[in-house]
DNA sequence: CGCCGAGTTGATCAGGCTCAACAAATGTGG
DNA sequence: CCACATTTGTTGAGCCTGATCAACTCGGCG
Protein backbone atom coordinates (compact mmCIF):
# COMPACT_ATOMS: atom_id res chain seq x y z
CA UNK A 1 0.00 0.00 0.00
CA UNK A 2 3.09 2.14 0.03
CA UNK A 3 2.42 3.34 -3.49
CA UNK A 4 -0.84 5.70 -1.82
CA UNK A 5 1.73 7.88 -1.20
CA UNK A 6 2.36 9.12 -4.87
CA UNK A 7 -1.51 9.26 -4.71
CA UNK A 8 -2.48 11.18 -1.65
CA UNK A 9 -2.73 15.32 -2.12
CA UNK A 10 -1.80 15.09 1.40
CA UNK A 11 1.21 13.60 2.27
CA UNK A 12 2.67 15.33 -0.84
CA UNK A 13 5.84 16.55 -0.63
CA UNK A 14 6.70 14.90 2.57
CA UNK A 15 9.39 12.06 1.82
CA UNK A 16 8.62 8.61 1.40
CA UNK A 17 9.39 7.53 5.11
CA UNK A 18 7.42 10.24 6.94
CA UNK A 19 4.39 9.85 4.46
CA UNK A 20 4.61 5.90 5.39
CA UNK A 21 4.41 6.70 8.58
CA UNK A 22 1.51 8.67 8.60
CA UNK A 23 -0.28 6.31 6.39
CA UNK A 24 0.50 3.42 9.36
CA UNK A 25 -1.57 5.98 11.80
CA UNK A 26 -4.53 6.19 9.04
CA UNK A 27 -7.70 4.22 10.36
CA UNK A 28 -8.31 2.40 7.19
CA UNK A 29 -12.01 1.33 6.02
CA UNK A 30 -13.51 -0.47 2.98
CA UNK A 31 -16.76 0.44 1.91
CA UNK A 32 -19.32 -0.80 -0.07
CA UNK A 33 -20.96 1.16 -3.05
CA UNK A 34 -24.16 2.79 -1.79
CA UNK A 35 -22.49 3.22 1.59
CA UNK A 36 -23.06 6.01 3.66
CA UNK A 37 -19.21 7.46 5.43
CA UNK A 38 -20.42 10.04 6.81
CA UNK A 39 -24.09 12.21 7.24
CA UNK A 40 -24.48 16.14 7.63
CA UNK A 41 -25.02 17.28 10.67
CA UNK A 42 -22.83 14.64 12.48
CA UNK A 43 -19.83 16.28 14.39
CA UNK A 44 -16.67 15.83 12.13
CA UNK A 45 -13.90 14.07 14.24
CA UNK A 46 -11.30 12.91 11.78
CA UNK A 47 -10.37 14.21 8.59
CA UNK A 48 -11.04 11.38 5.95
CA UNK A 49 -8.46 11.02 2.37
CA UNK A 50 -10.18 8.50 -0.16
CA UNK A 51 -7.66 5.85 -1.20
CA UNK A 52 -9.26 4.20 -4.32
CA UNK A 53 -12.95 4.60 -5.69
CA UNK A 54 -15.06 7.21 -5.97
CA UNK A 55 -17.69 9.20 -3.63
CA UNK A 56 -20.31 11.81 -3.74
CA UNK A 57 -20.84 14.85 -1.18
CA UNK A 58 -24.61 15.62 -1.01
CA UNK A 59 -26.85 17.83 0.49
CA UNK A 60 -30.72 17.23 1.23
CA UNK A 61 -32.35 20.27 2.04
CA UNK A 62 -35.90 20.01 4.52
CA UNK A 63 -37.99 20.15 1.31
CA UNK A 64 -36.37 17.15 -0.10
CA UNK A 65 -34.67 18.84 -2.87
CA UNK A 66 -31.11 17.49 -3.25
CA UNK A 67 -27.63 19.11 -4.44
CA UNK A 68 -24.15 17.27 -5.26
CA UNK A 69 -21.78 19.50 -3.88
CA UNK A 70 -18.81 17.02 -5.24
CA UNK A 71 -17.82 14.02 -6.48
CA UNK A 72 -14.61 13.33 -4.70
CA UNK A 73 -11.19 11.08 -6.30
CA UNK A 74 -9.04 9.04 -4.51
CA UNK A 75 -6.69 11.15 -3.18
CA UNK A 76 -8.46 13.73 -2.32
CA UNK A 77 -8.95 15.13 0.87
CA UNK A 78 -12.90 15.74 1.84
CA UNK A 79 -14.10 15.91 5.51
CA UNK A 80 -11.87 18.65 6.77
CA UNK A 81 -14.43 20.26 8.55
CA UNK A 82 -12.42 17.78 11.37
CA UNK A 83 -9.60 20.27 11.59
CA UNK A 84 -11.73 23.36 13.38
CA UNK A 85 -13.94 20.89 15.28
CA UNK A 86 -17.39 21.53 13.17
CA UNK A 87 -19.94 19.14 11.53
CA UNK A 88 -19.91 17.29 8.22
CA UNK A 89 -21.74 19.80 6.05
CA UNK A 90 -22.73 16.99 3.98
CA UNK A 91 -23.90 13.35 3.45
CA UNK A 92 -20.79 11.20 2.01
CA UNK A 93 -22.18 7.96 -0.13
CA UNK A 94 -20.02 5.96 -1.94
CA UNK A 95 -20.68 5.01 -5.52
CA UNK A 96 -18.03 2.66 -5.69
CA UNK A 97 -16.58 -0.04 -3.36
CA UNK A 98 -13.54 2.30 -2.37
CA UNK A 99 -11.33 2.26 0.59
CA UNK A 100 -11.12 5.51 2.56
CA UNK A 101 -8.25 6.21 5.00
CA UNK A 102 -9.29 8.57 8.68
CA UNK A 103 -6.89 10.20 10.25
CA UNK A 104 -8.53 12.03 14.08
CA UNK A 105 -8.37 15.66 13.65
CA UNK A 106 -6.43 16.24 16.71
CA UNK A 107 -3.89 13.77 15.17
CA UNK A 108 -4.03 15.61 12.11
CA UNK A 109 -3.05 19.53 14.09
CA UNK A 110 -0.50 17.93 15.80
CA UNK A 111 1.28 16.77 12.21
CA UNK A 112 0.22 19.91 10.70
CA UNK A 113 2.80 21.24 13.56
CA UNK A 114 5.35 18.88 12.60
CA UNK A 115 5.32 19.14 8.78
CA UNK A 116 3.70 22.49 8.10
CA UNK A 117 3.84 20.98 4.28
CA UNK A 118 0.44 19.23 4.94
CA UNK A 119 -1.48 22.16 5.94
CA UNK A 120 -0.65 23.89 2.63
CA UNK A 121 -1.73 20.65 1.03
CA UNK A 122 -4.76 21.29 2.33
CA UNK A 123 -4.97 24.56 1.60
CA UNK A 124 -4.06 23.53 -1.83
CA UNK A 125 -7.23 20.91 -1.86
CA UNK A 126 -9.67 23.77 -0.58
CA UNK A 127 -8.52 26.48 -2.54
CA UNK A 128 -9.21 24.34 -5.43
CA UNK A 129 -12.34 23.04 -4.26
CA UNK A 130 -13.31 27.23 -3.45
CA UNK A 131 -12.26 27.68 -7.32
CA UNK A 132 -14.90 24.51 -8.33
CA UNK A 133 -17.41 25.90 -6.66
CA UNK A 134 -17.41 29.53 -8.13
CA UNK A 135 -17.17 27.92 -11.25
CA UNK A 136 -20.30 26.35 -11.04
CA UNK A 137 -21.89 29.11 -9.36
CA UNK A 138 -21.03 31.43 -12.55
CA UNK A 139 -22.92 28.62 -14.73
CA UNK A 140 -25.68 28.21 -12.59
CA UNK A 141 -26.28 31.99 -12.71
CA UNK A 142 -25.55 32.20 -16.64
CA UNK A 143 -26.11 29.24 -18.59
CA UNK A 144 -28.50 27.02 -19.62
CA UNK A 145 -29.23 23.83 -18.79
CA UNK A 146 -27.50 22.08 -21.99
CA UNK A 147 -24.44 23.62 -21.47
CA UNK A 148 -24.40 23.16 -17.12
CA UNK A 149 -25.12 19.44 -18.36
CA UNK A 150 -22.52 19.31 -21.20
CA UNK A 151 -20.20 20.68 -18.64
CA UNK A 152 -21.16 18.29 -15.70
CA UNK A 153 -20.21 15.67 -17.72
CA UNK A 154 -17.02 16.86 -19.75
CA UNK A 155 -15.92 16.86 -15.78
CA UNK A 156 -16.85 13.50 -14.71
CA UNK A 157 -14.94 12.38 -17.93
CA UNK A 158 -11.73 14.12 -17.03
CA UNK A 159 -11.78 13.74 -13.75
CA UNK A 160 -13.03 9.77 -13.69
CA UNK A 161 -12.89 8.53 -17.67
CA UNK A 162 -11.62 5.08 -18.32
CA UNK A 163 -10.99 4.98 -22.14
CA UNK A 164 -13.07 1.84 -23.22
CA UNK A 165 -13.57 0.50 -26.71
CA UNK A 166 -16.59 2.51 -26.91
CA UNK A 167 -15.49 5.40 -25.98
CA UNK A 168 -15.18 7.11 -22.64
CA UNK A 169 -16.68 5.33 -19.48
CA UNK A 170 -17.62 6.97 -16.08
CA UNK A 171 -16.36 3.55 -13.65
CA UNK A 172 -19.76 4.00 -11.43
CA UNK A 173 -23.39 4.59 -11.65
CA UNK A 174 -24.58 8.36 -12.64
CA UNK A 175 -28.30 8.26 -12.50
CA UNK A 176 -30.35 10.94 -14.39
CA UNK A 177 -31.21 12.59 -11.35
CA UNK A 178 -27.54 12.42 -10.07
CA UNK A 179 -26.84 14.82 -13.03
CA UNK A 180 -29.68 17.08 -12.33
CA UNK A 181 -28.76 17.20 -8.92
CA UNK A 182 -25.07 18.39 -9.95
CA UNK A 183 -26.12 20.90 -12.35
CA UNK A 184 -29.61 22.44 -10.48
CA UNK A 185 -32.12 21.02 -12.69
CA UNK A 186 -34.86 18.26 -12.36
CA UNK A 187 -34.52 14.60 -13.83
CA UNK A 188 -37.33 14.93 -17.06
CA UNK A 189 -35.03 17.69 -18.00
CA UNK A 190 -31.53 15.99 -18.04
CA UNK A 191 -33.40 12.57 -19.52
CA UNK A 192 -34.59 15.05 -22.27
CA UNK A 193 -31.36 16.38 -23.54
CA UNK A 194 -29.78 13.16 -22.89
CA UNK A 195 -31.92 11.07 -25.18
CA UNK A 196 -31.34 13.42 -27.79
CA UNK A 197 -27.44 13.34 -27.55
CA UNK A 198 -28.24 9.67 -27.38
CA UNK A 199 -30.05 10.14 -30.75
CA UNK A 200 -27.26 11.89 -32.30
CA UNK A 201 -24.52 8.98 -30.66
CA UNK A 202 -22.66 11.41 -28.35
CA UNK A 203 -23.00 9.68 -25.88
CA UNK A 204 -24.57 6.14 -24.65
CA UNK A 205 -25.26 3.63 -21.87
CA UNK A 206 -24.08 0.39 -21.24
CA UNK A 207 -24.85 -1.60 -18.06
CA UNK A 208 -25.72 1.21 -15.55
CA UNK A 209 -22.71 3.23 -16.45
CA UNK A 210 -22.54 6.59 -18.84
CA UNK A 211 -19.95 6.01 -21.76
CA UNK A 212 -19.11 9.20 -23.77
CA UNK A 213 -18.32 8.10 -27.35
CA UNK A 214 -17.75 11.72 -28.66
CA UNK A 215 -15.80 13.99 -26.24
CA UNK A 216 -15.35 16.61 -28.64
CA UNK A 217 -18.85 17.18 -30.25
CA UNK A 218 -20.34 17.30 -26.23
CA UNK A 219 -17.82 20.43 -25.89
CA UNK A 220 -18.86 21.75 -28.58
CA UNK A 221 -22.06 22.40 -27.17
CA UNK A 222 -20.52 25.16 -25.37
CA UNK A 223 -19.18 27.04 -28.04
CA UNK A 224 -21.85 26.98 -30.71
CA UNK A 225 -23.76 29.72 -30.67
CA UNK A 226 -21.91 31.49 -27.99
CA UNK A 227 -23.14 35.18 -29.80
CA UNK A 228 -20.01 37.11 -30.31
CA UNK A 229 -22.15 40.08 -29.77
CA UNK A 230 -20.17 43.23 -31.29
CA UNK A 231 -22.18 45.63 -28.73
CA UNK A 232 -19.28 46.08 -25.71
CA UNK A 233 -21.56 45.24 -22.85
CA UNK A 234 -24.28 43.20 -22.90
CA UNK A 235 -25.85 42.87 -19.25
CA UNK A 236 -26.72 39.67 -18.28
CA UNK A 237 -27.80 36.05 -18.74
CA UNK A 238 -28.14 34.01 -21.32
CA UNK A 239 -25.15 34.27 -24.22
CA UNK A 240 -26.92 32.06 -26.25
CA UNK A 241 -30.21 32.78 -28.47
CA UNK A 242 -31.90 31.66 -31.63
CA UNK B 1 -2.91 49.64 15.02
CA UNK B 2 -2.08 46.97 17.25
CA UNK B 3 -5.79 46.15 17.76
CA UNK B 4 -6.20 45.08 14.45
CA UNK B 5 -4.18 41.86 16.23
CA UNK B 6 -7.88 40.81 17.73
CA UNK B 7 -10.11 41.63 13.96
CA UNK B 8 -7.89 40.19 11.84
CA UNK B 9 -8.75 35.93 11.68
CA UNK B 10 -5.03 35.26 10.16
CA UNK B 11 -3.58 36.21 13.26
CA UNK B 12 -5.72 34.31 15.86
CA UNK B 13 -4.56 32.86 18.68
CA UNK B 14 -0.92 34.26 17.83
CA UNK B 15 0.07 36.13 20.95
CA UNK B 16 0.46 40.11 20.82
CA UNK B 17 3.94 40.17 20.57
CA UNK B 18 4.23 37.54 17.43
CA UNK B 19 0.67 39.22 15.87
CA UNK B 20 2.29 42.68 16.24
CA UNK B 21 5.88 41.74 14.99
CA UNK B 22 3.63 40.33 11.87
CA UNK B 23 1.60 43.29 11.53
CA UNK B 24 4.80 45.28 10.94
CA UNK B 25 6.02 43.48 8.32
CA UNK B 26 2.73 43.74 6.67
CA UNK B 27 2.69 46.21 3.66
CA UNK B 28 -0.19 48.57 4.08
CA UNK B 29 -2.53 50.05 1.12
CA UNK B 30 -4.93 52.18 1.61
CA UNK B 31 -7.38 52.11 -1.44
CA UNK B 32 -10.18 54.53 -2.35
CA UNK B 33 -13.63 53.34 -3.06
CA UNK B 34 -14.20 51.53 -6.35
CA UNK B 35 -10.52 50.96 -7.13
CA UNK B 36 -9.19 47.62 -7.98
CA UNK B 37 -7.30 45.76 -5.59
CA UNK B 38 -6.11 43.17 -8.24
CA UNK B 39 -7.30 41.67 -11.09
CA UNK B 40 -8.87 38.25 -12.31
CA UNK B 41 -5.73 36.46 -13.83
CA UNK B 42 -3.05 38.33 -12.57
CA UNK B 43 -0.43 36.32 -10.60
CA UNK B 44 -1.23 36.37 -7.38
CA UNK B 45 1.95 36.84 -5.16
CA UNK B 46 1.33 38.54 -2.23
CA UNK B 47 -1.91 37.09 0.44
CA UNK B 48 -4.06 40.25 1.74
CA UNK B 49 -6.02 40.78 4.68
CA UNK B 50 -8.62 43.51 5.01
CA UNK B 51 -8.03 45.59 7.97
CA UNK B 52 -11.04 48.18 7.65
CA UNK B 53 -13.70 48.68 4.95
CA UNK B 54 -15.32 46.30 2.44
CA UNK B 55 -15.23 44.99 -1.16
CA UNK B 56 -16.78 42.99 -2.91
CA UNK B 57 -14.18 39.90 -5.26
CA UNK B 58 -16.26 39.40 -8.78
CA UNK B 59 -15.77 37.50 -11.74
CA UNK B 60 -17.02 38.71 -15.30
CA UNK B 61 -17.53 36.01 -18.50
CA UNK B 62 -16.45 36.73 -21.71
CA UNK B 63 -20.04 37.45 -22.43
CA UNK B 64 -20.10 40.24 -19.99
CA UNK B 65 -22.41 38.24 -17.27
CA UNK B 66 -20.89 39.11 -14.21
CA UNK B 67 -20.85 37.59 -10.81
CA UNK B 68 -20.23 38.37 -7.56
CA UNK B 69 -18.36 35.63 -5.46
CA UNK B 70 -18.38 37.72 -2.05
CA UNK B 71 -18.00 40.67 -0.14
CA UNK B 72 -14.91 40.59 1.96
CA UNK B 73 -15.47 41.57 4.85
CA UNK B 74 -12.67 43.39 7.87
CA UNK B 75 -10.48 40.86 9.13
CA UNK B 76 -11.39 38.24 6.40
CA UNK B 77 -8.29 37.10 4.45
CA UNK B 78 -8.66 36.98 0.26
CA UNK B 79 -6.28 36.46 -2.35
CA UNK B 80 -4.78 33.40 -0.23
CA UNK B 81 -4.70 31.63 -4.05
CA UNK B 82 -0.89 32.90 -3.75
CA UNK B 83 0.11 30.39 -1.21
CA UNK B 84 0.53 28.52 -3.91
CA UNK B 85 1.22 30.46 -6.49
CA UNK B 86 -1.35 30.40 -8.72
CA UNK B 87 -3.75 33.88 -10.66
CA UNK B 88 -5.86 35.64 -8.96
CA UNK B 89 -9.71 33.85 -9.55
CA UNK B 90 -11.25 37.10 -9.35
CA UNK B 91 -11.27 40.95 -9.71
CA UNK B 92 -11.53 42.52 -6.05
CA UNK B 93 -12.87 45.97 -6.03
CA UNK B 94 -13.27 48.29 -3.00
CA UNK B 95 -16.19 49.39 -2.27
CA UNK B 96 -15.69 51.62 0.39
CA UNK B 97 -12.63 53.09 1.24
CA UNK B 98 -10.65 50.65 2.60
CA UNK B 99 -7.55 49.15 4.16
CA UNK B 100 -5.88 46.56 3.27
CA UNK B 101 -2.42 44.55 4.45
CA UNK B 102 -0.54 42.43 2.31
CA UNK B 103 2.22 39.58 2.74
CA UNK B 104 4.29 37.91 -0.33
CA UNK B 105 3.27 34.60 -0.06
CA UNK B 106 6.58 32.95 0.44
CA UNK B 107 6.89 35.25 3.74
CA UNK B 108 3.33 34.08 4.55
CA UNK B 109 4.37 30.41 3.76
CA UNK B 110 7.75 30.49 6.12
CA UNK B 111 5.54 31.98 8.79
CA UNK B 112 3.41 29.23 8.78
CA UNK B 113 6.02 26.85 8.91
CA UNK B 114 7.20 28.59 11.82
CA UNK B 115 3.54 28.99 13.23
CA UNK B 116 1.29 26.34 12.05
CA UNK B 117 -1.55 28.04 14.18
CA UNK B 118 -1.77 30.53 11.09
CA UNK B 119 -2.38 27.66 8.72
CA UNK B 120 -5.33 26.62 10.91
CA UNK B 121 -6.66 30.19 10.76
CA UNK B 122 -6.36 30.19 6.40
CA UNK B 123 -7.85 26.82 7.10
CA UNK B 124 -10.61 27.93 9.00
CA UNK B 125 -11.29 30.50 6.72
CA UNK B 126 -10.96 28.38 3.45
CA UNK B 127 -13.58 26.40 5.14
CA UNK B 128 -15.92 29.12 5.94
CA UNK B 129 -16.15 30.44 2.52
CA UNK B 130 -16.53 26.71 1.17
CA UNK B 131 -19.59 26.39 3.06
CA UNK B 132 -20.90 29.43 1.92
CA UNK B 133 -20.60 28.93 -1.64
CA UNK B 134 -22.65 25.54 -0.52
CA UNK B 135 -25.32 27.43 0.49
CA UNK B 136 -25.36 29.72 -2.13
CA UNK B 137 -25.19 27.35 -5.04
CA UNK B 138 -27.93 25.22 -3.08
CA UNK B 139 -30.29 28.69 -3.22
CA UNK B 140 -29.42 28.84 -6.69
CA UNK B 141 -30.88 25.76 -7.55
CA UNK B 142 -33.47 25.16 -5.83
CA UNK B 143 -34.83 28.69 -4.40
CA UNK B 144 -36.92 31.04 -6.24
CA UNK B 145 -35.77 35.34 -6.51
CA UNK B 146 -37.75 36.50 -3.97
CA UNK B 147 -35.78 33.84 -1.50
CA UNK B 148 -32.68 34.46 -2.82
CA UNK B 149 -32.80 38.09 -2.68
CA UNK B 150 -34.17 37.45 0.85
CA UNK B 151 -31.26 35.99 1.98
CA UNK B 152 -28.53 37.92 0.54
CA UNK B 153 -29.98 41.18 1.58
CA UNK B 154 -30.12 39.08 5.31
CA UNK B 155 -26.43 38.07 4.96
CA UNK B 156 -24.94 41.40 3.93
CA UNK B 157 -26.96 42.68 7.21
CA UNK B 158 -25.28 40.53 9.44
CA UNK B 159 -21.96 41.00 8.05
CA UNK B 160 -21.87 44.76 7.72
CA UNK B 161 -25.35 45.96 9.06
CA UNK B 162 -24.92 49.05 11.18
CA UNK B 163 -28.09 49.75 13.11
CA UNK B 164 -29.23 53.70 12.35
CA UNK B 165 -32.62 55.43 13.57
CA UNK B 166 -33.95 54.38 10.23
CA UNK B 167 -33.30 50.31 10.87
CA UNK B 168 -30.13 49.03 9.70
CA UNK B 169 -27.94 50.18 6.95
CA UNK B 170 -25.08 48.31 4.60
CA UNK B 171 -22.36 50.87 5.06
CA UNK B 172 -21.64 51.03 1.28
CA UNK B 173 -23.38 51.46 -2.02
CA UNK B 174 -24.98 47.99 -3.17
CA UNK B 175 -26.96 48.55 -6.60
CA UNK B 176 -29.93 46.88 -8.04
CA UNK B 177 -27.09 45.04 -10.70
CA UNK B 178 -25.11 44.08 -7.67
CA UNK B 179 -27.56 42.21 -6.10
CA UNK B 180 -28.74 40.88 -8.97
CA UNK B 181 -24.87 39.93 -9.97
CA UNK B 182 -24.99 38.60 -6.15
CA UNK B 183 -28.21 36.01 -6.74
CA UNK B 184 -28.25 35.03 -10.71
CA UNK B 185 -30.34 37.31 -11.62
CA UNK B 186 -31.14 40.26 -13.50
CA UNK B 187 -31.46 43.86 -12.73
CA UNK B 188 -34.60 44.62 -13.75
CA UNK B 189 -36.51 41.02 -11.38
CA UNK B 190 -34.37 42.75 -8.92
CA UNK B 191 -35.91 46.57 -9.14
CA UNK B 192 -39.44 44.42 -9.26
CA UNK B 193 -39.40 42.73 -5.98
CA UNK B 194 -37.37 45.58 -4.27
CA UNK B 195 -39.97 48.48 -4.94
CA UNK B 196 -42.72 46.05 -3.57
CA UNK B 197 -40.76 45.77 -0.27
CA UNK B 198 -40.22 49.37 -0.50
CA UNK B 199 -43.85 49.69 -0.77
CA UNK B 200 -44.09 47.71 2.56
CA UNK B 201 -42.02 49.51 4.52
CA UNK B 202 -39.73 46.80 4.53
CA UNK B 203 -36.60 48.67 2.97
CA UNK B 204 -35.57 52.00 2.09
CA UNK B 205 -32.95 53.81 0.22
CA UNK B 206 -30.87 56.90 1.67
CA UNK B 207 -28.29 58.31 -0.16
CA UNK B 208 -27.07 55.51 -2.14
CA UNK B 209 -27.58 52.88 0.82
CA UNK B 210 -29.73 50.09 1.36
CA UNK B 211 -31.45 50.73 4.57
CA UNK B 212 -33.60 47.49 6.27
CA UNK B 213 -36.39 48.69 8.35
CA UNK B 214 -37.96 45.17 9.30
CA UNK B 215 -35.59 42.69 9.28
CA UNK B 216 -37.84 40.41 10.62
CA UNK B 217 -40.36 40.20 8.09
CA UNK B 218 -38.01 40.47 5.48
CA UNK B 219 -36.63 37.15 7.10
CA UNK B 220 -40.27 35.70 6.70
CA UNK B 221 -40.16 35.10 2.83
CA UNK B 222 -38.18 32.54 3.55
CA UNK B 223 -40.51 30.48 5.94
CA UNK B 224 -43.89 31.89 4.59
CA UNK B 225 -45.59 29.40 2.24
CA UNK B 226 -43.11 26.49 2.36
CA UNK B 227 -45.22 23.59 1.78
CA UNK B 228 -45.00 21.64 4.99
CA UNK B 229 -45.26 18.41 2.08
CA UNK B 230 -46.76 15.62 3.56
CA UNK B 231 -45.47 13.35 0.88
CA UNK B 232 -42.12 11.42 2.26
CA UNK B 233 -40.18 12.04 -0.57
CA UNK B 234 -40.52 15.16 -3.45
CA UNK B 235 -38.59 14.52 -5.83
CA UNK B 236 -36.51 18.27 -6.84
CA UNK B 237 -36.85 22.03 -7.05
CA UNK B 238 -39.17 24.90 -6.11
CA UNK B 239 -40.25 23.65 -2.51
CA UNK B 240 -42.86 26.32 -2.52
CA UNK B 241 -45.71 27.00 -4.75
CA UNK B 242 -48.73 28.75 -5.22
C1' DC C 1 -45.07 -13.09 -12.60
C1' DG C 2 -45.92 -8.91 -10.54
C1' DC C 3 -43.57 -5.23 -8.23
C1' DC C 4 -40.59 -1.33 -7.89
C1' DG C 5 -37.46 2.15 -8.92
C1' DA C 6 -35.57 4.57 -12.78
C1' DG C 7 -36.31 6.63 -17.10
C1' DT C 8 -39.15 8.45 -21.04
C1' DT C 9 -42.07 11.58 -22.99
C1' DG C 10 -46.14 14.53 -23.75
C1' DA C 11 -48.86 18.57 -22.26
C1' DT C 12 -49.18 22.53 -19.72
C1' DC C 13 -47.94 26.62 -17.49
C1' DA C 14 -45.34 30.13 -15.09
C1' DG C 15 -41.22 32.39 -13.31
C1' DG C 16 -38.43 35.36 -14.64
C1' DC C 17 -35.51 36.98 -18.70
C1' DT C 18 -35.52 40.11 -22.63
C1' DC C 19 -36.43 44.25 -24.86
C1' DA C 20 -37.56 48.79 -24.61
C1' DA C 21 -39.00 53.19 -23.36
C1' DC C 22 -39.17 56.22 -19.62
C1' DA C 23 -38.06 58.39 -15.00
C1' DA C 24 -34.74 59.53 -11.19
C1' DA C 25 -30.67 60.45 -9.42
C1' DT C 26 -26.00 61.83 -9.72
C1' DG C 27 -22.44 64.43 -11.69
C1' DT C 28 -20.34 68.31 -14.78
C1' DG C 29 -19.47 72.51 -16.43
C1' DG C 30 -20.91 77.14 -17.21
C1' DC D 1 -27.56 77.45 -9.18
C1' DC D 2 -29.26 75.69 -13.28
C1' DA D 3 -29.11 73.00 -17.92
C1' DC D 4 -27.36 68.92 -19.70
C1' DA D 5 -25.16 64.36 -19.78
C1' DT D 6 -24.61 59.99 -17.82
C1' DT D 7 -25.58 56.45 -15.10
C1' DT D 8 -28.96 53.85 -12.44
C1' DG D 9 -33.45 52.41 -11.59
C1' DT D 10 -38.57 51.60 -12.95
C1' DT D 11 -42.04 49.45 -15.27
C1' DG D 12 -44.79 47.35 -19.03
C1' DA D 13 -45.40 43.55 -22.62
C1' DG D 14 -44.21 39.37 -24.53
C1' DC D 15 -41.95 35.18 -24.88
C1' DC D 16 -39.17 31.11 -23.86
C1' DT D 17 -36.77 27.90 -21.07
C1' DG D 18 -37.43 24.65 -18.19
C1' DA D 19 -40.34 23.08 -14.07
C1' DT D 20 -44.42 20.45 -12.97
C1' DC D 21 -47.70 16.86 -13.47
C1' DA D 22 -48.81 12.62 -15.16
C1' DA D 23 -49.19 8.45 -17.67
C1' DC D 24 -46.64 4.92 -19.42
C1' DT D 25 -42.37 1.87 -20.43
C1' DC D 26 -38.47 -0.68 -19.28
C1' DG D 27 -35.21 -3.61 -16.75
C1' DG D 28 -34.15 -6.02 -12.69
C1' DC D 29 -35.46 -8.75 -8.68
C1' DG D 30 -37.85 -11.39 -5.12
Amino acid sequence: MADDTETIGLLAGLGPDIAADLLKQAQRRTIRTDEVLFTAGQPACSVHVLACGAAKLMQTTPGGARVIVKYVRPGEVFGSPALLDKFYPTDAVAVTECVELQWPSELVRTVICRHPRVALNVIGDLEARLREMEDRLRDLSNEPVEHRLARAILKLVETFGQQTGEGIEIPFPVSRQDLADLIGSTLPTVSRTLSAWEAQRQIRRARRRLVIADVATVARVLYEETIPEPKPRRSHRRAARR
